[in-house]
DNA sequence: ACTGGATCCTGACTGC
DNA sequence: TGCAGTCAGGATCCAG
């Protein structure tokens, strides 16, 4: 489910929520996401107070001790939401972190394809191991650096920026929506694009990101804030899930095809670069 | 190095 | 109402 700003939304909430409050307690009831649960850190390792809270790209920081964080990825499915200590769990609330004063933050995962893993060492540290990209908003990134990056890839450009190694955090939705943006079509291939296609892109893809936190993100079937509430970009996308719908610039019907076994929605019109 | 395919898992939806 | 098939906002591994 979350990208970038659907990260970047829950992130802003959990540092209003649990900056400088402490965990009490974490009940783990399903350790089984896409890497095992730290339980025995987590059992052993409160109360704690959680120091800040970080992203980079899909990924979220929780900064436990000065060398240690939680880092949380939270897959298709995967959310936090902040309830009343004593909300009963439902189906598929994998783990608590009980709070001061009666709260509770609540992972939610149906197809469990999130993780929360620990890590020691700093967030560079981990960015660096585990060969992830620059973020977009929070790194000196350009349109000259993915230029430089795409010569000679043959593959689609929208692959390509989808590429958690080449640039952290943009997934399904905001490819396209920032493809289209561009005029650029998702097909083409990543080596045969201009430095001033790339440069569209990248102002393109930093609109898009940036309007989309505005709107709390993008709610289409999981994704919730953690007070609960749904984000508002679903209501400004151009081309994602429009197939046969025309297009808002030139009325002509928006195109689906599949590159890389994921769902691509484009105008044929207005992205011809 | 690059690409397509399979895989992890559950839920929502469609068509018979 | 039930059942089978398809599709999902992600990422990794493997074979060719």
């Amino acid at each position: 489910m979350p990208e970038l700003p659907e990260v970047e939304t829950i992130r802003r909430q959990l540092t209003k929520n649990l900056a400088g409050t402490t965990i009490q307690r974490v009940v783990v009831r399903n350790p089984h996401l896409r890497y095992p649960v730290p339980v025995n850190f987590l059992t052993d390792n409160v109360p704690a107070r959680v120091r800040s809270i970080q992203r980079h790209g899909k990924h979220l920081f929780i900064e436990w001790d000065k060398n240690t964080c939680l880092v949380v990825h939270m897959g298709m499915t995967g959310g936090f939401i902040l309830l009343p200590e004593w909300t009963p769990p439902e189906k598929h609330d994998h783990i608590d972190f009980i709070l001061d004063k009666g709260h509770v933050l609540r992972y939610h995962d149906p197809r469990r394809f999130g993780s929360i893993r620990l890590h020691r060492g700093t967030i560079k540290e981990f960015v660096q191991l585990n060969r992830i990209g620059p973020d977009p908003l929070n790194d000196p990134v350009n349109g000259d650096l993915l230029f430089n990056r795409s010569r000679k890839r043959k593959v689609p450009i929208k692959t390509f920026i989808m590429n958690q190694r080449v640039i952290a955090g943009i997934g399904n939705i905001y490819a396209c929506e920032t493809l289209f943006v561009a005029g650029i079509h998702p097909a083409k291939p990543a080596g045969s694009l201009s430095a001033e296609a790339y440069n569209a892109l990248w102002k393109a893809l930093i609109r898009v990101l940036n309007i989309s936190i505005q709107a709390g993100g993008t709610t289409i079937r999981d994704f919730h804030h953690s007070d609960g509430k749904i984000g508002y970009y679903q209501q400004k996308l151009r081309v994602y899930g429009r197939a046969g719908l025309p297009c808002f610039q030139c009325h002509q019907p928006i195109h689906k095809i599949t590159l890389q076994q994921r769902t691509s929605y484009y105008c044929p019109v207005c992205q011809h670069e």
